[in-house]
DNA sequence: ACGAGGTCCTGCGAGC
DNA sequence: TGCTCGCAGGACCTCG
């Protein structure tokens, strides 16, 4: 679920409600969305941590602490809120991480299909998680020939390409459909077939869209939910994604889909995306 | 070296 | 109604 402007909603609601607090307790329900720490070793460095600020880095929301990072990367169906009170049986019952605030409150990681992942990193080794993951696109110096040249190294489909977190991070399968059909290019075409001024008219329409998606606070399509538990709206400006053999809002041919790249739900139309 | 495909997990809707 | 199947916004791993 969460891209890059869930993510990015997600970490401007919790930014104000969590800096400066202290989290006087943790609890975590599954072990298997741990990556690299013991449930033992996070509970224990959480409890008593200062969280300095909250950021995101690609689809990862990261909590700064006193003491390393909390890096969680919310996979499809992870979301967060803070509650005021005890999680109710039903708010319970996918709620993974929760972390007692020092003002009562209750900061909760939810996931239901827990394909998440919870990280705990020092400062060294979220210095080469980091380098590990390639260049925000909506950060200026990202220029499209820089852009063009990752990119236009592979012979993959130009969509999973461009849904490579090495590559460009935060576009996923929502916003590759989406920013290939605004930029007119079959998501099918090898990536090292994309000429440099359809990666320049790509980029364009990645960075519209992404910023577009975080003014309307994300995609809800089932589970996600912003930083205060509300829906997104960008579900309403979708132009391709899910509207299979609806007409295509420019020519009106009906929308196609396959499976074929990535074993991912891909939707374009054939007679404006070559 | 790279691409294809399976894997992790739960819920839901379609179809029988 | 109740069952099975396929699919879901992500990313990792193994195999050939």
């Amino acid at each position: 679920m969460p891209e890059l402007p869930e993510v990015e909603t997600i970490v401007r609601d919790l930014r104000p409600e969590l800096t400066g607090r202290q989290i006087i307790k943790a609890t975590l329900s599954h072990d298997d969305v741990l990556r690299d720490v013991t449930r033992q070793r996070l509970v224990r460095s959480l409890a008593g941590a200062r969280i300095e600020d909250v950021k995101r880095r690609a689809k990862h929301a990261v909590f700064e602490l006193d003491r390393g990072r909390l890096v969680i990367q919310p996979g499809m169906s992870g979301s967060f809120l803070i509650h005021d009170q005890d999680l109710t049986a039903e708010e319970s019952k996918y709620a993974v991480l929760r972390a007692t605030l020092d003002d009562g409150r209750i900061l909760v990681y939810r996931d239901v299909r827990r394909l998440g992942t919870i990280l705990l990193l020092n400062d060294g080794a979220w210095a080469d998680y980091d380098a590990a993951l390639g260049p925000e696109p909506l950060d200026a110096s990202l220029r499209p020939a820089k852009f063009a040249a990752r990119l236009g190294r592979s012979r993959a489909a130009i969509k999973k390409v461009l849904m490579d977190q090495r590559m460009v991070v935060g576009v996923g399968n929502i916003y590759a459909n989406e920013a290939l059909f605004a930029a007119r290019i079959d998501p099918s075409r090898p990536a090292t077939k994309v000429k440099p001024e359809e990666y320049r008219e790509l980029l364009k329409h990645v960075r519209r869209i992404l910023k577009a998606a975080i003014t309307s606070k994300g995609t809800t399509l089932r589970d996600y939910r912003t930083g205060t538990g509300e829906r997104g709206a960008f579900q309403f400006e979708l132009l391709v994604y899910d509207r299979a053999g609806e007409p295509c809002r420019v020519c009106g041919t009906r929308i196609s889909t396959t499976h074929e790249i990535d074993a991912r739900s891909t939707f374009f139309c054939h007679r404006c995306q070559r």
